[in-house]
DNA sequence: CCTGAGCGG
């Protein structure tokens, strides 16, 4: 499943992602999202994980809470197709 | 270097 992360510190990268969600289960891919022309972090980002349940879990388990120092949140992306 | 809602290629 794809799960959106919002308000991340600008200084958090796709590591800090990563890891935050691998504790909760498998973490096939985190990306954080950068600006094209300045390369910088936009602020949000996206994790991918094969376990549904173990991606809900996540979510609950990390939505509004401390990331770096900064209060995430945490919540399922938009479908791409249905 | 900096900023702070929101969905990337």
């Amino acid at each position: 499943m794809n799960i959106f992360v919002a308000r991340l510190n600008f200084k958090t990268g796709h590591d800090e992602l990563e890891r935050a969600f691998a504790q909760f289960g498998e973490v096939t891919s985190a990306k954080i999202i950068t600006d094209r022309e300045t390369g910088r972090s936009k602020g949000f980002g996206f994790v991918e994980m094969p376990n549904v349940e173990e991606g809900n879990n996540a979510i609950a388990a990390l939505n509004e809470t401390e990331l770096d120092g900064r209060t995430i949140i945490v919540k399922p992306a938009n479908p791409k197709t249905e």
